[in-house]
DNA sequence: ACCAGTCAAGAGCAGTGCTCTCTATTTTGA
DNA sequence: TCAAAATAGAGAGCACTGCTCTTGACTGGT
């Protein structure tokens, strides 16, 4: 047994080892990762990696599914970090951990929330991991709710075929949040991710020095959107 | 000199015959866009494409500005089909217009929004016409400013480092826009490129099936956030 | 009619993902 | 303990990529 396990912890290593060179690579080359390369930095032969990554794409979802946890794991923890009821510290407590990580992680936030890589399709086991960062969000709401600092939008504010779609979200993503604000929960979530991609990809913050300002302020705009209290 | 102008005829038709075919190739195969298959398509031989593209990034950038310009056309045309003083029109057809270029051009969507090519630099030839779509949802605020139908927000919700900011910008883009009304333009045109890429790249939106109504629902929210008038 | 500019073709280089075979080593089961 | 089975790496090879260079044919202007 413990013959077996030396071999199986050293292949665990190559593993981890092949993704910490993947992710190098992908910092410094973008999407496109060679194995090829990956497998020259490692001092062996391009084929020997394909026993621990059957082809490129499965080496790809396991970097999708480390980083999306990676993220998870930052935001949830920000969130975590801030006091229970002040929902507003929450709120941007989590935009700020998931911008961070993004700015310190570019290549993998690409990875994450660019351009789906041609060809390749995203497995199911990707959808749990990545459901993370939304769900701490929509928790805030949810919180906010359950103690009373937090009003739901009139319902009428939604048209019927959406009311019933959102409901539906609601009732499996977060049992008892109002439809309304659900829908205002993810504009917030759909404006954070709008704002780092923008500040990743984009050229139109180059004419603004003072980003965190500028992320701050527009965060604080879907904080009041959403209605949390100041 | 017609002689001289049959060739730049000819010339001119081979560089809108290889753009169409790599267009097409960009629909079906993604951003990675092979030069050598774009020539098979033409019954070329490969080396015969860069007689017109001296590389593949030139025709990348090519087809990038053709992109912005069809999309900024889209969105121009939506605006100035609407009513001048009806702001929340206006702003619904742009939006809209934006969204239906995108589900129309998902691949050259992803091009111009989604993660950069990597080893790909944009040069500045596509500055210009990549900021024809937010200067058109900035242009409908700032009709709305000098029509006095839409009111400024408290300048005051802005920190002191944002303000000068966004002011600089506001007097190059849309002389006169208060700068806290600009923050709010930018955050419409932040959430309307997520509510795209989210829908067109994510998987989110799989659980609603109305997506005509949620995305004009967001958008709503988004004319509501700004405070264009009902 | 000639010369210069333009074009397509082909060969070739260095790189890619991936498969297959071969050999060496380790683990396992009788 | 010792042979069988599983696992690891190496290397060759296939079909593909972007791109360069040279060669030969064609065209336009003088």
């Amino acid at each position: 047994m413990a013959a077996s396990s030396i071999r199986a912890r050293v292949r665990a290593e190559m593993l981890d080892e092949i993704k910490v060179v993947a992710r190098r690579h992908l910092a410094s080359d973008g999407a496109n990762l060679s194995l090829r390369a990956v497998a020259r930095d490692m001092g062996m032969v391009s084929s020997a990696i394909y026993r621990y990554f059957p082809s490129r794409d499965d080496l790809l979802t396991a970097l999708i599914i480390d980083a999306y946890d990676a993220l998870g794991a930052v935001v949830e923890a920000a969130d975590a970090g801030a006091d229970r009821l002040d929902l507003r510290g929450r709120w941007h407590a989590a935009c700020r951990a998931a911008r961070d990580w993004a700015l310190a992680h570019p290549a993998e936030y690409a990875l994450l929330y660019g351009s789906p890589v041609p060809g390749y399709a995203a497995p199911d086991d990707t959808v749990g991991p990545a459901q993370r960062p939304p769900a701490t969000l929509i928790g805030i709401l949810h919180d906010g709710m359950a103690a009373g600092r937090l009003a739901a939008p009139d319902p009428g504010e939604l048209p019927e075929p959406l009311r019933t779609d959102l409901a539906e979200v609601a009732d499996s993503l977060a049992p008892g949040l109002p439809a309304a604000l659900l829908a205002r929960g993810m504009a917030g979530w759909t404006q954070l991710f709008g704002l780092i991609s923008f500040e990743l990809f984009g050229r139109i913050n180059r004419a603004l020095p003072h980003r965190d300002a500028y992320f701050d302020h527009q965060t604080a705009l879907m904080a009041d959107l959403i209605g949390l209290p100041r």
